[in-house]
DNA sequence: AACCAGCGTTGACAGTTATCAATGATCTTT
DNA sequence: AAAGATCATTGATAACTGTCAACGCTGGTT
């Protein structure tokens, strides 16, 4: 009980780091109006084309945005973490369904409500804004990684991607002298979903670039990268990723040498 | 002289579909604010990294959204059409490149000016959120095409982009009794980016969806679409582009037997 | 403790694409 | 009009990936 409540104001916390930098009094009303839920490991979070009742915000754990192909494949066109906003704000059902990759907690708020909100105070919907603009940027990060035809290629965009933008996760990345300890959060079958090929091939590429020395498999889920510029380069050298947190890490590692 | 008086005039009134249902008064504001520019097939019109001082809205012509890898190798992310807009509101400058892959006369707002602006206009600020979300589903949408391993997949993943995104345009789609004409506005090299493979793939992959007897190509930018559910079912049975246009797409072809 | 199911891995082979090279067509330039 | 350049196409071969099958491992079940 006492547990429960502590949980809920952590994730009361947490939450409202999707909306920083908005008046108190705005995040006092997203506090009363909003509901949290949990969610275990491969339960769906919202159906394909039953977009329309719900608003969104990732607490904790690791949602993936999918839709299901009628001949059963399913492609995987993003993962939310903590702090992504989900669900359509002013717009009809979406094409795609939400499930929980991992345990996951998610606070909803029902859509006509927040959206009618939203109109009230503009410092949220630019909050809510900068959110959909940062989706953006991922989605076409995603697309660059998707467009290269090497699956080993997919994968080094990948891990840096994970690098630079799961970075400020719990226990997904723990830098250490000589490289860094990268946590994947989804199964074989999620990664090749979301790369667009098969289980086979991934483990074939990860193995691949461990044979290369770029990384070692500690466990299934659990890569040790020691090599960040061999990935980018095999990625097309693309600085995957959030703009200054990358940057930074460049030069963290130019410092190293 | 008075043709281009003419012409400025009649770009105004179209780039306003972009901002549909805005007040009279605030579209009366950004008239006085934009700048018509045109540019020539090929000609840049913002360079990557440097998206800061822009935000602009594309009258007529097609460009294309890029990133240039090291490598020398050019990634497709997204074509912009009459009607869309670029630039990063609120935002940093970008990583992506601008370039007319036609050509193209857009017309462009001072940054600083129009984002102060969209926080005096709550109407304007939403037209531009649906935008965006706009925007993002269809880079969703071509996530889901990149996912298809066959290349004639993604190829008819386009066509169907192609047609149900770009009927709303000029010239490249022409309803028949039999079919469907459509114009591929980009060259095979910027298709082949696009899709992420080679022009040699693409070239390949078009004639033997023309031997399957999906479509004829007419030239080699102009193909007659005879069967668009057989390319639905190529390209995984999605019902791509937007919603309700789709529907009514596939509602019109059923009609037709 | 034995059993079962799910997951990751590996191997062999078929299918598809990338690459290199050459040809023909279209358009621009001289 | 001729030369040159760019583009689309086609062919042949190498490289890569998808597919099918089998194996070992882990975790939960009976």
């Amino acid at each position: 009980m006492t547990r429960d409540a502590d949980k809920k104001a952590q994730d009361l916390k947490r939450y409202l780091s999707a909306f920083h930098g908005i008046d108190p009094r705005t995040r006092a009303t997203l506090d009363v109006m909003c509901r949290v839920r949990s969610y275990r490991a491969g339960t769906t979070v919202v159906r394909e084309r039953e977009t329309a009742e719900i608003v969104g915000c990732v607490l904790s754990g690791i949602l993936r945005m999918q839709k299901t192909l009628v001949d059963g494949r399913r492609h995987i066109v993003g993962l939310l973490v903590s702090g992504d906003l989900f669900g359509r704000v002013y717009e009809g059902p979406g094409e795609f369904s939400i499930e929980a990759a991992t345990e996951a907690h998610v606070c909803t708020f029902p859509k006509a409500e927040f959206e009618a909100f939203l109109k009230r105070s503009p410092d949220l919907e630019r909050a809510v804004m900068l959110n959909i603009l940062n989706e953006l940027d991922r989605a076409r990060d995603w697309m660059i990684i998707l467009s290269n035809q090497k699956i080993s290629s997919r994968i080094a965009g990948f891990l840096l991607l994970l690098r630079s933008r799961f970075a400020s996760l719990d226990d997904l990345v723990e830098e250490a002298i000589d490289g860094t300890k990268v946590r994947i959060p989804i199964s074989r079958t999620d990664l090749a979903q979301l790369l667009g090929t098969r289980p086979e091939s991934v483990s074939r590429a990860l193995h691949a670039l461990q044979d290369d020395g770029d990384i070692r498999i500690l466990e299934p889920n659990l890569v040790f990268v020691r090599n960040f510029h061999a990935l980018a380069r095999k990625a097309g050298e693309q600085d995957i990723g959030g703009m200054s947190s990358v940057k930074d890490i460049l030069q963290e590692e130019k410092r190293k040498r």
